[in-house]
DNA sequence: TCTAATACGGAGGAACCCTCCGTTTGGCAA
DNA sequence: TTGCCAAACGGAGGGTTCCTCCGTATTAGA
């Protein structure tokens, strides 16, 4: 048993860390090609390591996603505050869905993966998951604080759609339609809504 | 050579067409609990079923999934043009989107591969992906004629939107977040749209 | 009943996953 | 510098799934 559980985890070896950073650089361009269905075995040998050593440095494919995005994950969670310091409260909010928009198109291929990074479905996303959320929490509090924009919605969700949007494997064209997605979005969230639109259908709904 | 792929394909053998849909049975509820990652090998063996018959029948596991959805793909397109008989235009499209809703519910595991149906990813899902697109364009077209919504994306998008919060694995309470969604999306497609409504941003991203 | 034409079964090669453990290496202490 | 050992590496191997291929069995029609 020993207290290896409560060790504080002396600092890696250096020849650790320099190849987690190779894992890292050779993972990138194969998973943007490939998608998250990239084979860990093709990454561990285009960075001419054994399989057990990509294992090592990450556990799971989760774990490598978060850390080869965890650079441009935090830079888009910056932007957030810095939007919401200099633009009115719903053009912050806009122009960083935008953002997160272009954040996606990077990564189509990874998109499935970022959505359940969006969704906090994953442990291993908890970190990145927290700085997404937090950022769009900052901008939509705001907004609505100024009265401009009614939430029934949960900020997230908005994130969501359009992480489904990159992952749908739309061809060309797929950012334009995302951010058309953005206004449709941003629109619907000014107009004060109506109190319980219920249709009967609705109710019958509710039993199905 | 012959000219066997003139052939009109004299109909199928009875054997084969009760195998057919003993293996529609018996895949949907694994489909349904596992999800598309569910192993053919297990579903074949789940029917009794050597590997190679199902693999016969259904050369990919698009081609499954669409045959033992597509029962219910129809009765989605049906309802379309039925709500557009009884209802005013935005209600009919509220009502059918709802019903898209539902419809993700009962197969969440599956909605990334279709939501791809929506998107008319693959050739396999042509024919459900025309009668998912015919649905809604017959729906928005009308609502757009009326004047009351503004249609500023392709309406498929707004499907595709929603089959991406149910895919991203958002837990219990997922329905009711989607529903949510779509009314501000109603809301969005109900507001006019801004004519060019560009930031000085926006114009720096055309060349990102 | 006979015989093509169809359909079925499942072995087998390939790809991938992930674990486990013997070997190698880096860095600190003497 | 040298020696030691915790840490890191490599990759074999057992397990799973994929999908193809072809010998065997079954059907439908003459």
């Amino acid at each position: 048993m020993k207290n290896e559980k409560f060790a504080p985890a002396r600092k890696p070896r250096a020849d650790a860390e320099r190849n987690r950073e190779r894992l890292l650089a050779v993972a990138k361009p194969i998973l943007e090609a490939k998608g998250s269905s990239a084979s860990f075995e093709e990454i561990a040998r285009a960075a001419s390591f054994g399989i057990g050593t990509l294992y090592r440095h990450f556990p799971t494919r989760d774990a490598l996603v978060e850390a080869v995005y965890r650079n441009e994950t935090e830079l888009l969670a910056a932007a957030a505050s810095r939007l919401a310091a200099t633009h009115a409260p719903v053009d912050a909010l806009r122009e960083w869905m935008l953002l997160f928009v272009e954040y996606l198109a990077t990564k189509r291929e990874m998109s499935g993966a970022l959505g359940s990074l969006a969704a906090g479905t994953s442990q291993l996303f908890a970190t990145s998951t927290e700085l997404i959320t937090g950022a769009i929490l900052l901008l939509t509090d705001r907004a609505q604080a100024s009265g401009d924009i009614h939430l029934t919605v949960q900020p997230i969700d908005l994130l969501i759609a359009l992480a489904g949007l990159a992952h749908a494997g739309i061809g060309t064209g797929w950012k334009e339609r995302a951010r058309q997605l953005v206004d449709v979005l941003i629109a619907g969230l000014r107009t004060v809504p109506r109190t319980v639109p219920r249709t009967p259908a609705a109710k019958r709904r509710r039993h199905a």
